[in-house]
RNA sequence: GGCCUCGUGGCAGAGUGGUCAUGCAGCGCCCUGCAAAGGCGUGGACGUCGGUUCGAUUCCGGCCGAGGCCU
C-alpha cells in the first residue's frame, strides 16, 4: 500500500486463493476499504465454482499489466503463488487449454482408478511422461493425460518449448517478505483468530451453502475444511481452529522450500523490519 | 495395608526372545495450466534396578509411577 501511493501505483494480485469471490477473509484479501484506497486488481473476480489456473493467470496477469502501463500507473504484483510469479517472470510452456471434456474424463478416472492403475494408463500411452512421474502422483499424471489427448502431442514435448515472460518485467524489483521464523507458528495461530473474528465462520458457511465439490480449489483453501467439519457438528471450533493453523503452518513450510529454491535472487525483507525498512525499500525499487 | 491392571519415540497405538510396526506431528525436499494443490524422503522408543539367557523391549523379581477394586 505504501508502495502504491508512493508510486502511484495498482496492486496485482498473485494468489492462487485471493481470486475467488466468495473468500475474502479466510483468504486474506485486501478489505473493502483498502481495496477503494487504491487500485486492485485480480482479486476476488472468479466464481469459486470455477477451477482458476495458472495459465488463465498468466493472461489475466498479462492484461492487467498492460492496463496498468495504459494508465501511466506502476504495476505492484503481491502474493504468496510461487507457481504464478513463475508464470510471469519465466513463463509457461505455450500449451493450448486442455479439452474440457478431456480433462474431466481423466479427472473422474483418477478418482476411480488407484494413482499406480492411473499411471498404467500413462505408461501405455506416453512413456517418457510415465518415466518423468512417480505412480503415486495423480494430479500431474491426468495433467499429462489431458495434454496429450487434446493436443496429440505429449507434455514432455510441449515443454520443451520455454515460455516467454510477461512483457515489461525484466526489469522488475522483485522483494522477498520473510516471517521471522521462531514468531512464524504465533503469527499463523494469530491471524487465524483474527479471520475468526472476522467473520471467517460466517463465510464459511455460504461457501457450504453452495454446495459446490470438494474437489474444487476453493474448497481447498486452508481452514474451509476444518471449519465445515465445525459446520457439519462434527469438531468443535477449538479442534477447527488447531487444524487451520496446523495445515497453515505446513503450508507456508513448502512455501518457504520453494521460496528458498525459486526465489534466490529475490531482495529479502524481514516482515518485522517492513515498516523500518520503508525508506531502503523505496531506494531500492526507485533506484 | 492387600489384590489386580498398566508403564513403548512429541502424541496415538501394535508387537516380538535375536529382523520392519504403523498413523499423526516434527524435520528435509520436489514442482511448467487445480499450486493455500499434488507428491517424495526421514531421525527418534520400549519407566528403573537386578536376574535368567549366547542374546532381552519381550521371561522372572525388587523399586518407582499411573489407574481400578478391597480394607
Amino acid at each position: 500500500m505504501a508502495l502504491a501511493e508512493r508510486l502511484d501505483g495498482v496492486i496485482i494480485n498473485a494468489d492462487s486463493m485471493q481470486v475467488y469471490r466468495e473468500l475474502a477473509i479466510l483468504t486474506a484479501r485486501p478489505s473493502p476499504t483498502e481495496a477503494a484506497r487504491l487500485p486492485h486488481a485480480l482479486y476476488g473476480f472468479v466464481s469459486g465454482a470455477e477451477a482458476y489456473s495458472a495459465g488463465r493467470y498468466a493472461n489475466d496477469a498479462a492484461a492487467a499489466l498492460a492496463e496498468a502501463r495504459s494508465r501511466g500507473r506502476v504495476p505492484i504484483i503481491v502474493g504468496g503463488t510461487g507457481l504464478y510469479f513463475r508464470a510471469l517472470l519465466t513463463g509457461l510452456s505455450p500449451i493450448p487449454a486442455a479439452d474440457p471434456e478431456v480433462r474431466s474424463h481423466w479427472r473422474q478416472a483418477a478418482a476411480r482408478l488407484t494413482p499406480r492403475e492411473l499411471h498404467a494408463h500413462l505408461t501405455a500411452r506416453d512413456p517418457v511422461m510415465a518415466e518423468r512421474l512417480l505412480p503415486t502422483d495423480p494430479q500431474r499424471i491426468v495433467r499429462a493425460l489431458e495434454v496429450l489427448e487434446t493436443t496429440g502431442r505429449s507434455l514432455a514435448d510441449w515443454q520443451r518449448q520455454p515460455g516467454s515472460p510477461a512483457p515489461g518485467l525484466a526489469d522488475a524489483r522483485r522483494l522477498l517478505l520473510l516471517p521471522e521464523a521462531t514468531q512464524h507458528a504465533a503469527a499463523i495461530a494469530r491471524r487465524f483468530e483474527a479471520m475468526l473474528g472476522d467473520g471467517a465462520l460466517a463465510e464459511v458457511s455460504h461457501l457450504r451453502a453452495l454446495g459446490l465439490s470438494g474437489e474444487l480449489p476453493i474448497m481447498r483453501a486452508l481452514g474451509v475444511a476444518p471449519l465445515i467439519a465445525h459446520l457439519a457438528g462434527k469438531i468443535d471450533l477449538e479442534a477447527a481452529a488447531n487444524a487451520a493453523k496446523l495445515e497453515t503452518r505446513q503450508y507456508a513450510k513448502r512455501q518457504l522450500t520453494w521460496f528458498r529454491r525459486n526465489m534466490i535472487a529475490w531482495r529479502p525483507v524481514k516482515m518485522e523490519e517492513m515498516q523500518r525498512s520503508l525508506r531502503e525499500i523505496f531506494a531500492f525499487i526507485e533506484r
